[in-house]
DNA sequence: GATGAATGAGGCTTCATTCAT
DNA sequence: CATGAATGAAGCCTCATTCAT
C-alpha cells in the first residue's frame, strides 16, 4: 500500500517536472504573455485540463517554474566556493558564477521581468526575486567584509558593492540578451580586475 | 494655405505628443500587456479610432513611444559633461546621470524588458535598444581612452569597462524596481569609489 | 474504452452539424457578412468560444457549411432519376429537379455568391461550386447524348446544352429570389416544352 | 454668371463621374463589402469626406455606380435590334446581345447580387434590377409574340419563354465568373439552335 | 466645396479557466 | 487522475460616417 503510495507520488512527481521544464522552455521563448497554456501542454505531452491539476493558474505556473529553476541552480556555487582560500580567490569565484549565470540564465532573467512588469504581480515576483538577491548578496558582502578585516581589501560600504557588484552582471546579462555578440569575458575580465585592483588594501 | 498647413501639421504633431504622453503613462503604469488601448485613450482624450489613426497598432504605439522617450532623454546630458574639465570629473557626471537615470527611468526599462519578452519583438527591440547603448558606451569609453592617455587612469579596456559600468547602473535600475527602498546613494557611492580607485594610475 | 471514444466522436460530430446548420440559417437569412458569429452561437446553444473550437474562422465555418449542404443535396436526385425510362423522361426529370432546388435552395445560391464576391475566397469558391456544377452538367449530357444515339434526339453538342439548360434555372433562381411572385412553373413549363421541342429529331 | 454657374455643373458633373468609375472599379474587384469608402476615395484622387459630400452613403454610391453602369449599358442594343427584318433575327440579335453582356458585365452581376445577399438592402436592390429586368423582358416578349401572330413561331407562351431564356444567359454570365475558360459561344451556339428550332413553326 | 482628422459602435477572435465524462 | 470540450469575458482593430477648418 505504501508502495502504491509512493510510486503514485513519484509519477505525479516526474508529470509535476515535466510540466514545469515545458513552462520553462515555452515561457522562455515566447515571452509569458505570449506564451499560452495549451502550447506548455502540448510540449508537455499532456492536456490543458492536466495542466491545472498540477497547478491553480498561469501565473501559478510561472512561479512554480521560476522557483524551480533557482533550486537547480543554486546548487553549483557552493563547492567552487569552498576550494578558494583567500578572500581574494572567493570574490573571484563568485564574480565567475555570476559571468557564467548571466549567459545561462538569459531566458529566465527577461521571464521573469516580464512577469513582474505586469503590475498585477508585482508585489509577489518582487518577493520572490528579492529573496534571491539578498541571499547572493549576503555572500558577497561576507566575503568582502572578511577581506577588509583580513586586512585584504580596503575598508568598503560591503553591502553597497555587493549590490554594485551583483547588479553589474545582472545588467551584463540583459545586455547579452539584447547583443548576443557581446563579449563578455573580456567585459567581465576588465571589470574584475579595476574592482580587484580598486579593493586591495 | 501654407498657414493652414502648418497649423494642421502642428495639430497633429500636438495629438501625436499628446497620444505619446498617454501612451507612456499609461505602459509604464501598467505594463504592456495589461494595458489597454482604451487606457491610453481615455487618458489622451482621444476616441479609440484617432489612436488607429497615428498608430497601426498598438505595438506600433509602444514603438513609438520608446522612441519618443529616448529622443527627449538624450538631450539632458550634454550640458553637464561640458562643465567638466578632468577624465575624473567627467566620468564621475556620467556615473551621476546614469544613477538618476536608473531611478526616473525605471517604469520605461520594465516598459522595454516586457516589450522585448515577446519574441515577435526581440529583433525590433533588440535594435531599438542597442542603439542607445552604444552610444552611451562610446561616451564613456572615450573618456576612459582620454584619461588613459592623459595618464590619469591606469591603462584599461576602455570598452569593455564602459559596458561594464553601464551594465551596473542598468542592473541597479532594475534592483530598484524590486526593492524601492534600495539606497542606491551609498551603493553608487561606494561603487564609484572603488572603480575610480581602481583606475587610478 | 472504445465506447467512450466512439461516444464522443459521435458527440463531436453532433455539436459539428449542430453549429453547421445554425451557420446555414443564420448565413442565409442574413447574408455572410451581416450575420454575427454569435448570432450563429446562439441559434446553435453553444458558446461563441465553441464555434471556434471547431472552425477556425468565420469563413472556415462559411466553407464547412456550404460543403455540408451540397453534400447533403447531391443525395436526393438519384432514385428518381432511375425511375424514367427514356431519356426524355430523365431529362425532364432532371429539369424538374433542377427547378425544384431553384425554389429551395435560394439562400443558398445567394450566400454563395456573397462568399465569392469577396475577393479573398474568389478561387476557393470557384474550386467548390465548379466542382459541384461540372457533376450536375456530367449527368445532363450523358442523357441528351444518349437520346442522340438512340435517335430520340436530334444530334446537338450535349455538352454545351446542358451547360445552358443549368445556367437557365440558376439564372430563374436568381430572378425568384428578387421577384418572389415569378411563376417559376409557368416559366419552367414553357422553357422545357420548347427545348424539348427543340430536340425532337 | 450663367457661365460660371455652368462650369461648376460641369466640374461637379466630372468629380461625381469620377468617382462612380472609380466605386465601380474598387466595387467589382473588392466586392462591396470588402471595398473600403477610403479605397474608392483614394483611387477617384478625392478625399474620404469628398465621397460624402456627393452621395449619401456607401450603399448610395453602390447604387448610384450601379445605375450608371446600366445607363450607359442600354445604348448599345437599340441599334443593332432596327436592322433585323424577321422577328427571327431580332430574337437573335438580343440572345448575341445578352450573350456579349454576360462577359462584359461579368464583375457588375456579382456586385449586385452581393449588394443584394445584406438583407438590409434586399428590398432596394430589388426594385431596381427587377426594373431593369422587366423592360428587357418586354422587348423580348413581344418579338416572340409577334413571331407567333406572324405565323414564324409556334404559339408559346412568350412571356414565360422571355424569362427563361434572360435566366439562361445570367446563369451563364454568372458560370464565366466561376469558369472563364468556359467557351460561351458554343454554349450559346447550341443552345440557340435548339430554342430556334423548338420555336419554329 | 474639399480636406484631413476624429469618432465610436461593434465584430471577430483569443485564451485562461472550468466541467463532464 | 486525465482528457477533450466548452465557456465567456475581454480586447484589438476596422471602417462608415461626421466634423471643424
Amino acid at each position: 500500500m505504501a508502495d502504491r503510495t509512493n510510486k503514485r507520488e513519484r509519477q505525479r512527481e516526474e508529470r509535476r517536472r515535466q510540466i514545469l521544464e515545458a513552462a520553462l522552455t515555452v515561457f522562455t521563448q515566447k515571452g509569458f504573455n505570449a506564451a499560452k497554456v495549451s502550447d506548455v501542454a502540448a510540449l508537455a505531452g499532456v492536456s490543458q485540463g492536466t495542466i491545472y491539476w498540477y497547478f491553480d493558474s498561469k501565473d501559478d505556473l510561472l512561479q512554480a517554474a521560476l522557483l524551480f529553476f533557482f533550486e537547480e541552480l543554486s546548487q553549483g556555487i557552493a563547492p567552487a566556493l569552498e576550494q578558494a582560500t583567500t578572500n581574494h580567490g572567493r570574490l573571484q569565484v563568485l564574480i565567475r558564477s555570476m559571468a557564467t549565470m548571466a549567459e545561462e540564465a538569459k531566458g529566465l532573467f527577461t521571464l521573469f521581468l516580464e512577469f513582474w512588469a505586469s503590475s498585477d504581480n508585482r508585489e509577489k515576483a518582487s518577493r520572490l526575486w528579492t529573496e534571491v538577491l539578498i541571499r547572493y548578496k549576503d555572500v558577497i558582502a561576507q566575503i568582502v567584509e572578511r577581506g577588509t578585516q583580513d586586512g585584504e581589501f580596503r575598508p568598503v560600504d560591503a553591502e553597497a558593492l555587493a549590490w554594485s557588484l551583483m547588479a553589474t552582471y545582472d545588467g551584463l546579462a540583459a545586455y547579452l540578451m539584447l547583443m548576443p555578440d557581446l563579449d563578455l569575458d573580456r567585459i567581465s575580465h576588465a571589470f574584475a580586475e579595476t574592482v580587484m585592483h580598486g579593493l586591495q588594501a
